[in-house]
This record gives C-alpha cells, structure tokens and sequence, in this order.
DNA sequence: GATTGCATGTAAGGGGTTACATGATTTT
DNA sequence: AAAATCATGTAACCCCTTACATGCAATC
C-alpha cells in the first residue's frame, strides 16, 4: 500500500511513534488495509535516514522508550506532490475469482459451495461496514467506510444473483 | 495471484509453453491479472523440479526450442484440493484509497482533480470491460468479465454520487 | 494468575516487477 | 524500415508478512 506514504500521510494528523501508527492504522483504515511492524520499523528508519521524518526520543518510567517521529518540511512536500498526482491502478489479488475462472474442473455441487462462502464472508464483511459507518466521526474516515460499502454491496448483489442463476443451471 | 494455480489451472486446458500461458492470461484474465516473464519461468521451473508438471522440449526452426509443459497426476490433484478449499480474502492495495483518506492536506480543487481522473480510469475501464463482454464467447470467461463489470459500474456510481455531493458542498 | 497493552526491533522467507540479454520471422 | 510476434531466460530490486525476541505494567 506504500508504507512510505501511509506513514508520512498519517503523521500530517500529529507526531506519532510506529507503535500509534499501527494502531492509527487499525482505527481509520481498517477497512482497506493493515500495517506490520515489520515492514513499519524499518520504513521509519529509512525515511528518517533519508530526512523525511524527524525524530525524538521520549523517555518513559519502565518501559522502552517512545520514539516520537513528525514531518520534516521535506516530507511534508513530498507527500503533497505525491498527493497530486493521480493515483495509480489497483493491485488486486482476488484468488477467488481465479477459483471462478477455474470452475470448469469442479463439480456443480462444488462450485455452489464457493460462491455461498464467499457469499457469506461479503455478508460478514458488509455487517462490520455497517457498524464502522455508524461510529465514524471524522469525514474521510466516512468516506472510505461507504466506498468499501458500495463495493462490498455490490459484490454481494452479483453473488446473490450468481448463485440463483446457477442453481437453476 | 498465486502464481502456482494460476499455472496449473490453466494447463488443465492444454499443454502449454510459457509463452503460450502468458498470452492465456491476458486472454482470459487479462480485466483482473497479469502475469510476466520474471515470475512465470522461475515459477515453471519450480514446478517441474517438484513434480506437479512435467516437460517436453520441441524443437523449431530458426527459434529458440519450445518448452510445452502439462500437468502431471500430482499436480492435477493439488489442483483441484486448492480449488475446494474456499478462497482466501482479497488483498487489495488502494493507492486512490490512501489518497482519499489523506485529503485533508488538499485543497477542494485538488480533491476534485483526484475524483475527475479516477473517474476517467473508471470510465475507460467500464468501456474495455464492455467490449470483452461481447468479445467473450468461454462462459467462465464471461463470469469474470460480468463481474469486473459490476464492481467497476458500482465504483462509478460512487464517484459521480460523491462529485457531485462534493461540487456542493 | 492470565491476558492485554505498551514499546521496540530483527530475520527468514514469499512473492512480485522491471529491465536486461538474445535473435530470427512476420506483419505493417 | 519499423514494429510486432515468437521464445527463452536472468539479475537486481521492491515490498511485504510471519515469526521470533524482550520485558514491564495494568487490567480482568
């Protein structure tokens, strides 16, 4: 998802350390993606080698230290001239709908299977949405939990219809 | 995409070169993947070493020797376990998304650059889609397409709904 | 007494792209 | 004369996940 920009884009809200930029994470972009602390680290030490972050150093009574990071003058340009340009094609893995591709080696009774379970993990999905909906405040939180929604409703609905169609054969 | 069952799956229809399954996939899957060279052979190569297919070398004139792999009994059998399992959740990576997200750090014309020129892809992909649709004449094929379609004709929506919701105010 | 939260990180490995390297043949 | 098609592959690099490693404090 560019770490790079995931972060630098997160730390225009407050200096964060990478332990609240995970959970910032987790909070406003759940929907659409996660952060690990692997890949989380070692981005922030890069992008402080590189003099787009700052860093400071809190000491804390009993536990390691929390290193705060926020914004240099450099990255707060990058990250704008990066915001302006369009942005660009979906990376999509939808290992489900190679399974669909491949349905020809499966049997009817399978092949149902596979839409019904997919059909009842978008239902799951689409209830979580809802609940997500309802306890946003901030507006562009909002407006990602009603993208994911009107694609997620959108799924559902053609699933529904698949799997009346084919059951009819 | 997994790689692996991308390429076992598509051997189920024909023995095939490497060069011959790049051209399927953008045949057949080409609305949701694509597949290049950098990945494909080592990934072939793996597979042979491992026994879920197997090799024939066929000569040419005046071209480099074609290599026409089919599957063995293994690897139709791991095939088609992969196939009955339900399919993994989609991993998506949103960049339009990220920048959604962050556009707090625009200003409202650049919001609405942002929105514009993700409704031209949107656009030009919904007409792409189209044609295939009548291009398509493999009925799994057709599901891909009709379902590509319908999430591509759902986002649109969106954006023409947010638009013009936002033009407002 | 066990789990969750706070807080940092590394190592090994998986999975992928782009660009490079080669070179004849056929089509525009 | 240029571009596309056929046909193989490698090398360098990017990005990311999972599991591991550590350890105290607060809550249940």
């Amino acid at each position: 998802m560019s770490y790079k920009y995931l972060i630098l884009g997160l730390l225009t809200e407050r200096p964060m350390s990478g332990y609240d930029i995970k959970k910032q994470v987790k909070l406003a972009l759940g929907a659409i993606t996660s952060a690990s602390y692997g890949t989380l680290y070692p981005t922030l030490h890069k992008l402080l080698a590189d003099g787009y972050v700052e860093m400071q150093e809190v000491p804390q009574r009993s536990r390691p230290s929390k290193k705060v990071y926020s914004l240099t003058e450099r990255g707060r340009d990058d990250l704008k001239n990066w915001l302006r340009q369009p942005a660009g094609a979906d990376q999509v893995r939808r290992e489900f709908l190679l399974k669909l591709y491949l349905a020809r080696n499966l049997g009817p009774q399978e092949v149902l299977a596979l839409i019904t379970s997919r059909r009842l993990e978008a239902e799951t999905m689409l209830q979580g949405l809802t609940t997500d909906r309802l306890n946003t405040k901030d507006v562009q939180q909002g407006w990602i939990v009603e993208y994911a929604l009107c694609l997620c409703e959108a799924e559902l609905n053609w699933l529904k219809q698949f799997e009346t169609e084919y059951a009819v054969h």
